[in-house]
Formats: structure tokens, sequence, C-alpha cells
DNA sequence: CAAACGTGGAT
DNA sequence: TATCCAAGTTT
């Protein structure tokens, strides 16, 4: 009974229909959402919890509405805004693409899953999902939720495996909807799913809709006994003090000198965060000291 | 392919 | 307090 296309087909109906009662109500899902809101907030969501891109998303579409709004900005008003979300590259590439935009697709935010690959800082899973969500094209949109949900529901483990397999990309394919609309819908309600029941810590199965349908939940929850996510440590990384250089500059008013980092860390660990920040061209070296891009 | 890349809330 | 985890991408 498990896995086979009449099992599939009771899942997607299932999981569309819970969705259509309890699927949150966000900005960038609202029928007056454009493509580029959907765009900026695919990049914001990167590795970062939805409930803190809330107010950024929003005030970032109030003062650029379009592409073209932001690429007639220097890049340091976005990093700048960006304030705190962390992965600042992220503020880079979407002025980046903004202007990419504005100089190759009259502005507006490609409807080509190829050409959405191309841009900076889009890769498989955000390319499929603005490319679902913004224009209805049903690529299989395979994030963090979708791959715990499916590794649950299909595979009966209780999480994926540390890194996307191909195996996982075959899997997502296969669950995919023949219908385009169901197939959409079934992206983000199968993403959704997974971020409000089907969670990594402690999953909600006593609400699940399929709960009866999953393999992993059927088989009494089994422990998983796969390899470990290599653990992602922070404190006393270059990221830490790349972060507090560019906390430093972000609310400078004008450039600052190498010794406003010198209470960061040691000499040898800033030279190195520095340099490492403007090779990647989140600061950048003026006769006064570093500032951000423009 | 492994490792780098920010930040903060939850357990 | 320590670890985990969050709509990944790039090199």
């Amino acid at each position: 009974m498990t896995d086979t296309q009449a099992h599939r087909e009771q899942v997607h109906e299932r999981v569309l229909s819970w969705y259509a009662a309890h699927g949150r109500d966000l900005p960038w899902r609202r029928p007056e959402a454009t493509p580029w809101g959907i765009y900026v907030s695919e990049i914001m969501a990167q590795q970062t919890p939805i409930a803190r891109i809330l107010g950024p998303w929003l005030t970032w579409l109030k003062r650029w509405p379009n592409p073209a709004a932001l690429a007639a900005d220097p890049p340091a008003e976005a990093i700048r805004a960006w304030d705190r979300l962390g992965y600042p590259r992220r503020a880079l590439n979407l002025h980046a693409a903004a202007t990419a935009m504005v100089r190759d697709h009259d502005g507006e935010v490609p409807a080509d899953l190829d050409q959405l690959r191309a841009l900076p800082g889009v890769g498989e899973y955000t390319a499929a999902a603005v490319g679902s969500f913004a224009f209805g094209i049903p690529a299989p949109v395979v994030d963090t939720n979708v791959r715990r949900v499916l590794a649950r529901i299909a595979l009966g483990e209780a999480q994926a495996a540390p890194s996307l397999t191909k195996a996982e990309r075959d899997l997502a394919a296969a669950w995919m909807p023949a219908d385009p609309d169901d197939a959409n819908r079934w992206n983000v309600a199968s993403m959704e799913l997974g971020a409000l029941v089907c969670t990594a810590r402690t999953p909600g199965c006593g609400v699940c809709p399929v709960a009866d349908l999953c393999v992993w939940r059927v088989a009494g929850s089994p422990a998983y006994d796969g390899p470990r996510r290599p653990h992602q440590g922070y404190a006393g990384t270059d990221r830490e003090v790349r972060g507090a250089i560019m906390a430093i500059v972000r609310e400078a008013d004008a450039a600052v000198p190498a010794a406003a980092f010198t209470d960061v860390a040691a000499a040898d660990r800033i030279e190195r965060a520095v340099a490492g920040l403007v090779a990647d061209g989140l600061l950048r070296l003026s006769e006064q000291g570093y500032d951000l891009p423009r």
C-alpha cells in the first residue's frame, strides 16, 4: 500500500486540503504578490526562519517595489537594509540580480528556470520555487521541509540525508502530481506541512493529515540511524568576525579606519576577515578607510 | 564534494 | 550551557 501511485494520490489529496485550511497567510502568497516580491522572499528565506523575514520583507518591498528601484540605489543601501538577517552576500546578490533583470530582462523577474538559475544567489531550489510560485512552472521544489516530509512519508526515515542526493531529486519528481496546478499547490503545501507539522524536532503527528499514510509513523517512528549533519559552529570562526565587522561598517556614517575593528578579535583574524569581505565585494577600501560598496 | 558563509530562537 | 535548526548557494 505504501508508495504506490494510489498512495501518493491519497497523500496529495489530504495535504492539499490541509493546506487550504491551515496554510499561513504570508504576504508573498497573496494574489497581489508580484514575481519580484516572491523572488525577494525566496532569497530572504534561504537558511532563515520565516518569522524573521516578515518585517524586513515588508520594508524592502515598500522601498524597492520592483527590480529597477533597487538597481537605481547603490549596493550599500541594500546591505544596510539587510541589517542582521545574516549572510549579507544575499543582499549584494539581490542587488546584482535586480541590475541583471533591468539589463537583460526588461526589468522583470525572468519567467524561465534557466534564466532564474543564472542570477546570482539563485540555485536549484530558488529557481524552482520562484518558477513554481510566481509563474506556475511545475518544477519540483525540494527544500529542507520537503526533503524531511518525503523522507518520513515515503522512505520511513526520521530525517533526510545531510545533503541533497540524486535519489531525493528523483523521489521528489516522482511525487509531483500530474496536473500542473496540483503540482504547484503540492510544492507549497508539502513545504508548509514540513514547516508547521512535520517539523524536525518534535513532529506533530497527532495533527498530521497523513499520519496513517506515513511510512515512518506507521513503522513506529524509528530513530534516524544515518550519518549526522556536520556541526556548524560559530564562536571562534571567521564568520563571527566578519559579522562583527559588517555591523560596525553598516552603522557608521562614513568610512571607518581599520582601527575601528581592533576590539572585535585578534589582529590576524581581523586581517583575514577583512580581506575576505573585500574579496566578496561586501567591503571597500578607500583613502578614509572601509565602507560599503557604491 | 566538503567547507565556508550570519544570526538568533528553541530545546 | 551546548547544540540544533532555519524556504540554500557557491567554490
